[in-house]
DNA sequence: CTCGATGTTCAATGAATGTTGAACTATTAC
DNA sequence: GTAATAGTTCAACATTCATTGAACATCGAG
């Protein structure tokens, strides 16, 4: 049915859906240690982030980050790559992206590589 | 008993607490009005957002508002008067209330004045 | 002191949230 | 083909969240 990932456009992202979306230790974690690999995707799959839950807890939060278009989710094969909307986030909030990035926890990245 | 409001100490504001006191409209819409009225607290009370729901209701978001750090309530008399934390924010994670003030809802603020 | 106004607290309720394990789909490797 | 890998979906569950109404506390005005 519904194979196909839902992002929303660039003018759906709202912000209380981003606030609600990054307002979860689990959600802020994973798009801290997004924006700290470069630009595009780059190997970063769901089961990069295992160390913060089961994969389970992680298909939810992701789904979460995707549907409140914070990231995008990109199918190659089984895996699915995941990056952050930098230039959307920027461009519906100014600065805000920035700011919260900059602020976010340490995010004591300890994956299993 | 606890006769006292706790606010807060600056640095004892933490990102996902305000992140996720301001993923609620209610809330959001509380902060971008109280944003829209000059600096210090001026005559804006609890009352004045019954607009947006019960006085129960407001005594509740309010004092989630209060408890993340983001606003200050000061009891004179029998009111409280209402203040965004402006400069422990920005100190705080810097240019992060101004973005989100710049994206937030037009507010229809429609008041009982 | 009594009244009216402003908010808080409490218990109850329903909705939303986050987690788990089992079953499932889809792709890749052999 | 089979098996392994990567994620999703589902039902169940516990927790948190947001709202309500009733009762209460507190202050100011008269």
């Amino acid at each position: 049915m519904t194979n196909v990932l839902h992002h929303p456009s660039k003018e759906d992202i709202t912000l209380p859906a981003v606030l609600g979306a990054l307002g979860d230790e689990t959600r802020l974690a994973i798009v801290s240690i997004l924006s700290r690999h470069g630009e595009s995707e780059r190997n970063v799959t769901c089961s990069y982030f295992l160390n913060l839950g089961s994969k389970t807890a992680l298909s939810y939060h992701i789904a979460k980050l995707r549907e409140a278009g914070i990231i995008n989710v990109r199918p190659d094969g089984t895996k699915r790559l995941l990056s952050l909307r930098r230039g959307d986030l920027e461009a519906r909030f100014p600065g805000f992206l920035a700011s919260v990035l900059s602020a976010a926890p340490a995010a004591d990245e300890e994956v299993d590589a």
